[in-house]
DNA sequence: TATACTTAACATGTATACAACATACTACTT
DNA sequence: AAGTAGTATGTTGTATACATGTTAAGTATA
């Protein structure tokens, strides 16, 4: 009787990524650009502009928006719109403690599943990573950076964690945007490759020491004077003064 | 010059709270429904239905749509519409073995930031389940499970891990929902005191320890059998056949 | 009678219109 | 002249209308 349903429910795939919803490419554009720096934490995003540049409406924006606002690169304030997420001295230790625990604990299982190609891959990320730093372009070597610890955690299929791991990784480049000196980004380029090798040789042990001890140093490079919470900084304001001029009579 | 400026400037607070806004209510109200399996995974959830239900537009209900799709509770297919998420066993194994992993990392950091309140709240959890189970709450119970977990995890003070904790928690109700044996949930009520008493003495290693077997019982407890992804279970169906009916002749 | 095709009903995707709120500017009062 | 109040402008919040796509039912034909 209804023997012909059963071969046609199979048959509802592939119809997926044929028109990769304009959503996701707005998404990706913006997050994109955010972590690339080319929107400083701070900076508004009104919608009626983003509706413009993106050629749709509001509505398609503010589900963008909303999205971000969740996975905290952009803040909404009601009323009063979204910008681009400011992190606080308090949430940028929490981001690295977060991946301190998390991509230190998740490298036995990285170990345990890594295959040919996601080492391949891997190195190829680290010679983009490093390519990139020796031309100069800091922009592309940030979100690489991003996308090595993105990719790396993908290995040990766990979706939840790489997932996890992957909003934090966006949310360490808005933080070292506000607090990164120079360095943060120049060591770690090199290093990236170091992990690799200690994975392919099975020392368990001695990557996750390797990965803890590389996330503490991009943290401890980080500089918190400036106190961007709460009130501005006048203190920066009044040192620059110091400063800047010969004398105060 | 410009004196009064600095000091009207840090008085921009309070004014949060206020009126909890609508969105977050019917976020609430649908997760926790969700979450006490008063909507079934599979259950289909019309636009039109839930915006009479809470008397707000299709806009209202689609954020929330949206962003329990982003949490994985429910699932949104493109122009089929929303439905309560139905984990597939992969996925639910990756729920458990992220929270055996997080939840195991993070007691380092819950034995040493654990002070009287929050023990006192975790303790007040600990009863309010265990009355729960004894009166068949069932529903109240394995909210007040989830609850629980999350709570506990808020003493790291680390937000992005007591959030993701908390996504995970939320996630295993609904993989409860559709893999657990009804011993899935009455065994850890009393359990989830012990850790607490682990952790008053301050025994990290044991705490920890106790997590693992703790979450890896549950994960245990969880049946498998009709596979009830991709293809619809028609084995169950063929097999329901066998068992009720006499012969099949 | 079963299958395939057409059509109708329904649900979602998107844009737009309108209302509410916040901010900035201007005018008026002290 | 300075501060406050009121107004005007612009932006966000919400609902509704319209377009698009999917599902299901019904009919006609083989």
């Amino acid at each position: 009787m209804s023997r012909d349903n059963i071969t046609a429910m199979g048959n509802r795939r592939k119809g997926k990524s044929r028109d990769t919803r304009r959503d996701e490419e707005i998404y990706r554009a913006m997050s994109e650009a955010i972590v690339e720096h080319r929107l400083s934490p701070g900076d508004r995003l009104p919608e009626d502009a983003l509706a413009e540049a993106f050629d749709v409406s509001r509505t398609g924006i503010r589900k963008v928006l909303q999205r971000l606002a969740l996975e905290r690169l952009v803040t909404i304030q009601a009323n009063r719109g979204a910008s681009v997420a400011r992190p606080s001295p308090g949430e940028a230790r929490d981001v690295f403690g977060a991946r301190r625990m998390v991509e230190c604990a998740l490298m036995d299982a990285v170990a345990d599943n890594m295959t040919e190609e996601d080492l391949a891959e891997l190195r190829q990320l680290v010679r983009d990573e490093r390519q990139a730093q020796a031309e100069g372009e800091q922009r592309q070597a940030i979100q690489l950076s991003a996308a090595f610890h993105t990719r790396l955690s993908r290995v040990a299929r766990n979706e939840p964690m790489s997932e996890f791991i992957g909003q934090l990784a966006l949310r360490s480049s808005l933080v070292i945007a506000v607090y990164g000196s120079t360095d943060s980004i120049g060591c770690d380029c090199g290093d990236h490759g170091e992990v690799l090798d200690l994975l392919e040789a099975g020392e368990k042990d001695k990557a996750r020491t390797w990965m803890a001890g590389h996330l503490e140093h991009i943290e401890r490079s980080l500089r918190f004077e400036s106190g961007s919470e709460g009130t501005p900084d006048f203190k920066s304001i009044f040192q620059r003064r110091a400063q800047s001029g010969a004398g105060d009579g």
